[in-house]
DNA sequence: CGGGAGATGGGCT
DNA sequence: GCCCATCTCCCGA
């Protein structure tokens, strides 16, 4: 089931970055379907330096401050990678969701076709597909996913990229979840807004 | 396997 | 002009 608008808007940002965990990232391509088990996310809040929208609404950040819960936010980073978000929280706040890796599940044929694609390297290395999505810049190589998809609706039925539940309603407790320190930034960084299935070997880094 | 450097371009002051 | 929510390559151990 496609999670609908409603689920998006039913808890603040650091609680749906754990309910986001468990839950399969689909994008339906012109190249074929790929899928995958998000098993890790950020949060980040317009209240601190760290996120995007802590400057305001500027043309990157419109995205975040005016989509509904629920709606992606695609920006480019580094010169050459795509990382996606989940806009948070209610319509009009800042907080967004930052999906850092996936556990593939459909179309890694394909994913690994795009990982290598993008690539410069001309020897074919081989991507263990437990590094496919390992990380936000590889996970929106393998599933396609670019700045196109920025400010779509995730939980529109039209959409060719949306999340669905796959396990019934069923959310990982507080226990098989580490909770800890997010990845990559200077500001804000002792903020425990990162969040990951206790033990599982698809995650960027332990 | 771990560390360090380089790639590469948009956003913002 | 500097910063950046990253990744790959290549080196040494």
């Amino acid at each position: 089931m496609r999670l609908t608008k409603d689920f998006y808007l039913k808890y603040p940002s650091t609680q749906l970055a754990k309910s986001l965990l468990g839950k399969l990232l689909v994008h339906d391509s012109p190249d074929g379907r790929t899928s995958g088990i998000i098993v890790e996310t950020e949060s980040y809040l317009d209240s601190e330096p760290a996120a995007h929208s802590y400057v305001g609404i500027t043309d990157r950040t419109r995205t975040i401050y005016e989509g509904h819960p629920g709606t992606s936010y695609v920006y480019f980073i580094y010169g050459m990678y795509s990382c996606f978000n989940v806009v948070s929280n209610h319509e009009g706040s800042g907080d967004a969701v930052l999906i850092r890796a996936l556990e593939p599940i459909e179309g890694i044929k394909l994913m690994s076709e795009r990982r290598l694609k993008y690539s410069k390297s001309k020897k074919d290395r081989i991507i263990s597909i437990d590094r496919l999505c390992s990380g936000p810049g590889k996970l929106c190589v393998a599933m396609d996913i670019t700045k196109e998809y920025n400010g779509i609706k995730l939980y529109s039925s039209e959409s060719k990229l949306w999340i669905e539940d796959i396990k019934d309603g069923k959310e990982y407790l507080d226990e098989e979840i580490v909770t800890t320190t997010r990845v990559g930034i200077t500001k804000a960084a002792e903020l425990p807004l990162r969040f990951y299935i206790k033990g599982n070997k698809y995650i960027s880094k332990s």
